[in-house]
DNA sequence: CGTTAACCGAGACGGTACGTCTGGTCTTTAA
DNA sequence: TTAAAGACCAGACGTACCGTCTCGGTTAACG
């Protein structure tokens, strides 16, 4: 009856997680080169074969474990959008300051590029990872849209903005020293940042 | 006498641009990886060791080849910093999208994430090449920040708004849709990118 | 009552017909190499499993498939030995060369060392193997020896001659040929054969 | 001026060695499978690469090595060929046994029969590796072929005896048992295999 | 007629070797 | 000293295949 009848054994849900497991400890440990597939492997105490059914590409592991890197930032209107917005954008730059301690002591600043970078290098490596960091990206500012929009209207922002464009100016200034420019990225530069964004720095 | 005197066979000039027009060559035509330097040196005719004497490493040849790439975008106050920055950030997407060829078509529409983001990568895990990247930018920049103290200078923008933090924001967006979302950039997004950092679309 | 009372399910005689068939084919088809059991099994449309029941090895499969391929060659004595070893050799001779056929043209000659020396090894492998190879063989020749016998007591070759070593001599020196010479083993070759082993070409 | 010469770092002679001299230590102490090519570059301290720039294949690996332990057996004629042919033949025999050793204890009796099919497979496999183990028999059987011409002309043997088909009987019996029957070979059954192919064992 | 034992198909799994590739270093001879 | 050529080390990659295991489900014979 039912046409997804699975049949034959079911993967093992456990591998799964202890191939993630072993990986993001790898990979914190060791940064992208100097990661191997077969150390994730060995490990997670799982034959190579396994990993690579689920994973098809050391590329496309990494992007799963740096997904699950992402923690949810609980994005919320509270009336007063530039504090949430410096909160959230503040909560983006700590998660990729943790990230940053993978692997060897970064050369710039502080935070690491190297993971960004190589994730957005594997985006455009495979069409399929491209997609699915793409995807996660979407669904990530998503909420956030939703913020500003309802600052707008509730005249917060003016109605000529375009919410889409605002993040992309701060997201993109942040991500932007991070990985082409390696200035630092602190709570003050934040600050400013939101300022000069939204407008007049009083208020 | 001379402490620095040369002995022994002078470096071939003829060398280094054979190499790098070989790597450049590769490079377009393979993308990031997929590119050798074993080709590089059977292509440009010159053994591994001469190219490793001049690029220590495969990312320092990838850097030099990209710094050849950049073209130098004139930036001159005309009196209309709209009109202006448009110009200018129309070039960078311009040099994204032509350097977007390198390699398999990419995913993510039609510019390059690819290269740009190996770049950073690069960056992130040789000290030196960070460095060299950065005075890369630092020195492209500049010109575009002095342009916007004119601009402030003559009340085109207001007193508060502070210069590398208005391009941060504008450059930023632009390498956020290349690397991370992976969304179009377009003339009409930069002119909407524009109108949204300098305040009111009218005027 | 019956201590061997079969319960349960019991085998499918189809599926073992299916998976020899199958494994023929692929045999002659490939050759030992590039023979793989998952293949056959998919082929026969059975589950591994099931192969695996039957013979616990490729090595035992594949040693059942070439016991298959064995015909059986009638031996009568006729009263003239030479005639009918003559026969049987240039038999024997076929069969290896219908062999033969299997996987890629071999190198030496027309006829395939390949699959034989491959059951040889096996055989050494294989304990279980090795004594039923051997007892096959014996099988196989023993209606030879009590030919030899029978021409004894018809005086057609001396007393003196030992059946079994005369025996080895004439299939070993075609299986020499075949194995580790690789010169061709024709009619012109069986009849020099046989008149070395009996004496005098003549007659 | 010399066409030949030669340029680049030459190959290392010393590699060879100590790949050979490894590769011949593990498979006897490991027999053929069980034999992996990491581990012969592991015992010899070089990198994969070096020894697959020598040897494309497991198979032509092995084939070396037991080239290299082919020993020259010394075959002059001596005005009995009886006697020479006995000393010949259970030199071959011994030559077996000693190579018996690789692996684990076989099946077959006490020679192995292992190794020997394992070549004679990989000789079916490759026409390179076959044409290279027949020559190596060749050369080996030259000498006693000369001896067997010598022979005749002394009128040990007939006139209408053939040398070649009487080696071919001679040391294909005993390959027929080695690898076929798994009969033992020993001493008195090479008694009776050169009085069966001389003639009457008497004399 | 239900229980039960052995089967069947499907496919995941552990294990392991293979042969390839590439980055960077080293060793030659020639200039 | 540099150049060209190419061997060298190191080590990861992804693939292949064997033989085992785990599912859901089927098919006799037994009780």
């Amino acid at each position: 009856m039912d046409p997804k009848a699975r049949r034959g054994r079911p993967r093992s849900g456990e591998a799964d997680a202890r191939i993630i497991d072993a990986a993001l400890e790898l990979l914190l440990e060791r940064g992208y080169d100097r990661f191997s597939v077969d150390e994730v492997a060995a490990k997670a105490e799982v034959a190579k074969t396994t990993l690579y059914r689920r994973w098809s590409t050391k590329d496309h592991l990494i992007v799963a474990v740096v997904a699950r890197m992402q923690d949810e930032v609980p994005v919320e209107y509270s009336g007063d959008v530039r504090a949430d917005l410096t909160r959230y954008l503040n909560a983006i730059a700590a998660g990729l300051h943790r990230m940053g301690q993978a692997g060897r002591p970064t050369a710039s600043g502080d935070t690491s590029a190297g993971l960004v970078a190589e994730v957005a290098a594997a985006a455009a490596r495979h069409a399929d990872i491209g997609a699915a960091v793409h995807a996660m990206f979407v669904r990530r500012n998503a909420l956030v849209l939703r913020l500003l929009e309802q600052a707008r209207e509730h005249g917060e922002i003016g109605p000529g903005v375009e919410p889409e464009v605002l993040f992309d100016q701060l997201a993109g200034a942040i991500y932007y020293r991070l990985l082409i420019t390696g200035r630092p990225i602190d709570a003050a530069y934040v600050d400013r940042l939101v300022a000069g964004a939204l407008g007049g720095s009083a208020a």
